[in-house]
DNA sequence: TAAAATGGTTAGCGAACCCTAACCGTCTAT
DNA sequence: ATAGACGGTTAGGGTTCGCTAACCATTTTA
C-alpha cells in the first residue's frame, strides 16, 4: 500500500483543486498536472482502489480521510520547502519547481529539523 | 544523453569507490550499492556507451571528464546536504539517506543558494 | 589437472507510470 | 432528432531500472 511519487502528486493536486473549485474531475487533475486522460483514469482507479479517492455517481473526486492527510502533509512540505528556498534568495519558478520534486523524498525526521529552523531563524 | 538518478548513483558510486581502492570493478560497484551483477552490467554498459565511464581491459572502471563532473557534483550535495541534515539535530542515518535521494532532484540555484546559506549561518 | 570460485553478460521478467488511438456513453446545441 | 463535444475507459506501446536464471571465460585451488 506504499505510495509512490507519483501517488503522492494526484492527491496533492486533487487537494489543491478542491480547494478553488468545490467540484474536481479526471479532466481537471489531467489538466493540472499536464496529463493524459487515460494516465489520469489509470492514477486515479488506482488511488481508489487503495482507498485514497472516493468518487461520486458523476464522477466528481474526493480524497477520503487517509488521502487528505496524505495530500496535506505533501502541500505542506511543497509550501515550506518553496517558502524556504524563495527566502534564500531563489525565484520563485525554480524555487516550487524544486519542492515539487524534493517534497517527496524528505523523511519526517528532516523535515521537522527543517521546519523548527526556519522557525528559529526567522526570530 | 539526460543522466538520471539511477546513472547519477553509480557515477557516484564510482566515485566514492575510486578514493579508496583505486582498482573498481563492477562487482565492487553492485556490493556497494546493493544491487545484482546483471543490473550493474546494464548500468555500466550505458554509462560507458554515453562517454561517462571507461573500462580496461581487464575490467577495472574509471569514470571519464564528463562523469567525474557529473559525479563530483552530486557527491558535493551528498555531503552538504547531509552535514546540514545533522546540523539541524537528524541523526546521520536519517541524514544521509534523505541527502541520498534528494540530491538528485536539487536545481544549481537552489542548491548553491543552500550552500549561501550554511556558510552564512555558521559564522 | 580437474573442480570450483569469480567476474561479467544475455535473456527474459516485472513494476511504475507516461503516451496515443480508438471507443463508449451522456449531455448539449443547432 | 441528430451531430458534436465532453468525460472516461480500454487496448496497446514505450522507457527506466530493478530482478532471477543460466551461461561463458578466466583464475584459483585442492
Amino acid at each position: 500500500m506504499a505510495l509512490y511519487e507519483s501517488g503522492e502528486m494526484y492527491l496533492e493536486t486533487i487537494y489543491i483543486l478542491s480547494q478553488k473549485s468545490s467540484s474536481v474531475r479526471s479532466v481537471d487533475v489531467g489538466e493540472y498536472m499536464g496529463f493524459s486522460k487515460p494516465s489520469v483514469s489509470r492514477a486515479v482507479g488506482l488511488l481508489k482502489k487503495e482507498g485514497y479517492i472516493a468518487a461520486d455517481a458523476s464522477g466528481y473526486l474526493s480524497l477520503t480521510t487517509a488521502g487528505e492527510e496524505i495530500a496535506k502533509r505533501i502541500y505542506e512540505r511543497h509550501t515550506v520547502l518553496t517558502g524556504l528556498f524563495v527566502g534564500l534568495g531563489v525565484d520563485e519558478k525554480t524555487a516550487a519547481e524544486d519542492a515539487c520534486r524534493v517534497e517527496h523524498y524528505l523523511s519526517d525526521k528532516t523535515f521537522d529539523a527543517i521546519k523548527a529552523h526556519i522557525k528559529k531563524y526567522k526570530k
